[in-house]
Order: structure tokens, then C-alpha cells, then sequence
DNA sequence: GTAATATGTCACAAAAATGTGATATTTAAT
DNA sequence: ATTAAATATCACATTTTTGTGACATATTAC
């Protein structure tokens, strides 16, 4: 069974996903523990939310480097990074929420998505696809990140709310994603 | 220039959506009210929100019908619905977000988007392509939809945070969203 | 069984957010 | 210019949320 501390960031995150001020005593509460615990463990609501971007960055970076690592193909390194990030699930949406919340508000920085380099691989393998006429070029790069954003989270929502079964999601979102992009395998 | 109730909806909305309890103090201040006024012309914070959902939900109910409406082919309805909603920005984001957010959330109920007839258009049009094999069969009716919403959203932040250029976004999206689902045109 | 560690309960102070009354000031209409 | 309506400012009570101390209870390790 996981740690205090764990479950209490897995409780912040989901909590957290939909409405980034929801109050501790219901966070607590979702994590199965007392308020006073929550703050034995986090300073205080900041240091909590540090926690978590920090410790759901690891986890979906690290998930997303073995699938990069995974094939030599690059058509299916990008495929595994969006069965990856699905299967990550609200740890991939908290972290895409907590980013686009950023660029709307003045105070945060984003270096975070920036600063590893997961998302390089990404570009320089789409770049390359393009590059070889395998992808369309009727879209940008920036554009086509995005939508590779969000097609994983649409997935993830889909699955969350009982509209696509589990086993499909993936599936879906991959001919999705091709078929948006225009990619021949 | 807008009234008062109008410009504090607006602000509301704008605050609201990244942030569903950002505090009324900041809501004021962006609408460039007091908080008093704002108080004076909805009674709570629930009051706002209710007002904010249904001014929002009427806009683009009324632009997606008017899309619709617009054109005879079905393609083209489908296509212009895309466009209207992108156009409607932020708007059509707070709806989405306050849809999802209550999918999630045991209290609230999403009878909104199901109680209008947009919905129900727009997946008659989608099952009828499909029927005619127009649109592949390998993806659900539901994950369309889902997909749908998932494009649109794209397209209103990826203008927002200045990825992509405005008169480019509803090209991209209409590209993707054809080529996500297989459409002949 | 005992000591050490972790957690719960309760109380409480401080801070933040909400909602309202009273009154002054501004704005618009005539 | 005068009046009426809308808004601002200020003060205040209330509620909600946060963070912490003190102590009890439970859990774990030995």
C-alpha cells in the first residue's frame, strides 16, 4: 500500500485537476487522512501543489522516455508516447492543466515542459516526418503539438467519463491522431 | 460600450475559466467595477456562475444553430459549426470546462448541453456521413464528439497563447478534424 | 511489552473571502 | 442646473480556509 505522502499528492492532483484552489480539508479527506497530516507533510497549499506538478512531471516524463525508447521507428516512438501519456491518465491532464493555466496567468513560468527534453524528441521526430513528406505540411509544428495534447486528453476525459471503453481509447486516439496529421505508416 | 452586467459576466468568464473560484475581489477588478457592484447586480458567487453558464450556453447555442442553419450540404454544416465555435472563443471553453468539470463533481448536472437541440443536429449529421461511409467506422459516434470539442478548444487556446496565428486556426482545425475521421469531402 | 513513530482529535488564531448597510460621488437624463 | 440612477468607498459582521500547538491514540519495530 503507498505511503502517506503519496497518496496525499494522488488525492491533490485528482482534486486539484478541476479546480486548482479546491480546499484542503476535502483533499484530506479524499486522501483518507486528517487535515493535520496533510500540513505534517506539505508546508502549506503551495509546497503541496510544488509536489505535485513536480512528482507528476517525473512520472509522465519518465513514461514518455521509455516509449520514445521503446522502437527504433519513429512513426511508433510517437505512437508509444500517446499510449504512454493516455495510460498516465490524470497525471498527464494535471500536468497539461497546470501548464495551460500558466500561459493565461502573469505569474508562473512554464519551464517546465521546456526544460526537459521529451518534448524535443517529439518535435525532432515530427519535423523529420514532415521533412520526409510523411505528414502533411498544411499544419505547423506548434499546431500539430497541441493537438497531440489534446487528443491524449480527450482520451483520457473519454475513458474518465464512461464515454469510450478503456481498451478502446488508445486505439481511437491513434487513428486520430494519423488521420489528423495526415500520416502513412 | 457593454452595460455592467454584461462587462462583469465577461470578466467572470474570463476568470473563471482557468480558475473556478477565482475570488470575486479579482472578477471586479477586471470587469473595472467594485466588488459592491458587482454584489448589486448578482446576489452570490453561485448566482454569478449560474448567469455566466447560461449567458455563455446561449451564445453559443444561438451561433452553432446560425452555423447550421447556414448551409444546406452537411459537410459544410458540420464545417461551419467548427468555425462558430472557435470563433466564440473563450466562450465556448467556459462551457466545455463547466461540462466536464460536473462530469466529474457528484453534485451538478449536465442536462444543459444534453436539453438543447445543437447536440442533437450535429450527431444526426456525423451518423448520417457515417451511414453513407463518408466517415470511418473504425472511431464511435461518442469519441467523434468528444474529438469535436477537443479540436475546437485547441484552436481557442492555441490562439490565445499565441501559438498559432488567428486567421490560421480554424483552417488547421477543420484540416485535422476531416482528416481525424476520415472525411471525403 | 516498550519505545519510537505516525496519525487523529480538538482548540484556536490568523487570513482570506463573502455579503450588506450607510453614505458620498459620479454620470446621465431632462 | 437639477434630479435620478448608477457606482464608489468605507465599515463591518460572517463565513471559510488555513496553519499550528497540545495532547491522545494507534501503529510499528525491536
Amino acid at each position: 500500500m503507498p505511503d502517506t505522502k503519496t497518496k496525499i499528492i494522488a488525492a491533490a492532483v485528482k482534486c486539484f485537476l478541476n479546480n486548482g484552489s479546491e480546499n484542503l480539508e476535502k483533499v484530506a479527506q479524499v486522501a483518507g487522512v486528517s487535515r493535520r497530516t496533510l500540513h505534517r507533510y506539505f508546508k502549506n497549499r503551495q509546497d503541496l501543489m510544488a509536489c505535485c506538478k513536480k512528482e507528476m512531471l517525473d512520472n509522465c516524463n519518465k513514461a514518455m522516455t521509455e516509449a520514445y525508447e521503446s522502437d527504433k521507428d519513429p512513426v511508433k516512438k510517437v505512437r508509444n508516447m500517446l499510449f504512454a501519456a493516455i495510460e498516465q491518465g490524470i497525471h498527464y491532464a494535471f500536468i497539461k492543466r497546470s501548464y495551460e493555466r500558466s500561459n493565461f496567468s502573469e505569474l508562473e513560468r512554464q519551464k517546465e515542459f521546456e526544460s526537459d527534453d521529451v518534448k524535443a524528441k517529439w518535435l525532432k521526430i515530427i519535423a523529420e516526418l514532415r521533412e520526409e513528406q510523411r505528414v502533411t505540411n498544411a499544419l505547423t509544428i506548434p499546431w500539430i503539438f497541441n493537438l497531440f495534447g489534446a487528443i491524449i486528453e480527450t482520451a483520457i476525459y473519454a475513458v474518465e467519463a464512461g464515454d469510450v471503453a478503456r481498451n478502446d481509447c488508445k486505439k481511437f486516439a491513434w487513428i486520430s491522431f494519423k488521420g489528423a496529421i495526415g500520416l502513412k505508416e
